[in-house]
DNA sequence: AAAAAAATTAAACAACTGTTTGAAAATGAT
DNA sequence: ATCATTTTCAAACAGTTGTTTAATTTTTTT
């Protein structure tokens, strides 16, 4: 098997096709007509459509996360082993490698991207699966978080890690929606731009001052944010 | 037509596997099984299953609104038709009204808000003109805001009302993942705490110092800016 | 109680679902 | 050029999809 054509050609059309219109909604026969093959080629290069779903999550899954570690160490080496690390640094970490490739024209990725988003809001089998192992990686970002902003209990970082997690993927998934109801005003296109934007408002909730009000936190967190 | 008993079953229970299995997963047999009456119940009640998607938005869709609406008003009014509404409280009603729906047991509130974040995500045709209707009413809170931050040029008050929404509708999404991986952590069961983080997050977003960098505002915001 | 309207029913409609089959074609190695 | 392997193909599989039909039952009105 040299050029696995059709292979390949039914990961991009899938791809586009989930992005699209979802899983559910994308029948075997429309991925196979829209590629221009036989409708048993997905049995039989993948062995059914939830194994294709899966293989066009993997195809580009380790890339996109790979690039994330990357910055994060980057970020923290730069920090040294006893310093606090940059918070502008980390965040751009997470945010950035998945807004600048759905700005990516061209390549598959700004559709990996829409497909992505559209498998965290779809519930049926083979989506759960894929995104247990998605949201693995994201763990990573916790502890970095924390030496980052050391006044702040561990439950406070993960609650902002994950609001950061919702205006980043709102900003992956609705950017359009934004540009219309602003006539075209905020600079939807400007990548970097869009970047920026995002990293001020997370950050800014990042540094936000503690709920204090009712303490929430468990004994051991109030201990550790002590010192 | 006294008590249209299979009428509102059929809405509820279209309600609960929609928010559970969105709408392309669930078919109209599974709808009317479920519900305990005829296939032809559907096409004889609503006309299609398009339609019955439609009336289940419909049903709540007002009320929702109306909730919002009115705590905004509070706030503006309390400000004084020339002072300066309270950015908190504008905030809490863009929030509070889907996060306590979310969290009230018992009636269909909280399946209706699973519902509305799973239109959100899926694209095919009778989900885009539902929320074409839905957020129209968002609008509103743009010249509040205005108002509460007027040192903020407009576009930046939308970008941040874009994150400030995406990190809500996370949270109305995907809070039990955020207890999965703080392992149980964060308090997430308790509605007003969680009301109380959002808005602190958002918050700190809305008022966090523009970006100045590079200035992408147009001319008549830069001026609107400078009084 | 009789007539009219509304609601429910089982059965069938054609079209589509994901997957399998076995033969035909294309590609590889010897 | 022969053989073996891989890939493609049309056709069919059993099941499901949303919707419609016409007969029947229930409810309301007179």
């Amino acid at each position: 098997m040299a050029t696995p054509k059709t292979r390949d050609l039914l990961l991009d059309t899938a791809e586009r096709l989930f992005a699209e219109d979802g899983y559910a909604a994308v029948s075997v026969r429309k991925i196979t007509q829209e590629a221009g093959v036989n409708v048993a080629a997905i049995s039989y290069h993948f062995g059914s459509k939830d194994d294709l779903l899966l293989q066009v999550f993997l195809r580009r899954a380790a890339d996109l996360n790979r690039e994330r570690i990357a910055l994060l160490k980057q970020a923290e080496d730069a920090a040294g082993p006893k310093g606090r690390p940059d918070l502008d640094a980390i965040l751009r970490a997470l945010v950035a490698p998945p807004i600048r490739w759905s700005q990516t024209p061209g390549a598959g990725f700004a559709l990996y991207i829409q497909f992505m988003a559209r498998c965290r809001s779809e519930t049926p089998s083979p989506m759960r699966d894929i995104l247990e192992k998605d949201v693995g990686h994201l763990k990573r970002f916790v502890p970095a978080l924390q030496k980052a902003l050391p006044s702040l209990a561990k439950t406070d970082v993960m609650w902002r890690l994950h609001f950061a997690l919702g205006a980043m993927h709102h900003t992956l998934t609705s950017l359009k929606r934004l540009s219309s109801i602003s006539d075209g005003q905020c600079a939807i296109g400007d990548t970097e731009h869009v970047i920026d934007q995002t990293v001020a408002f997370i950050k800014a909730g990042m540094v936000a001052p503690a709920l204090s009000q009712q303490d929430h936190r468990s004994a051991k967190d109030q201990a550790d944010a002590a010192d």
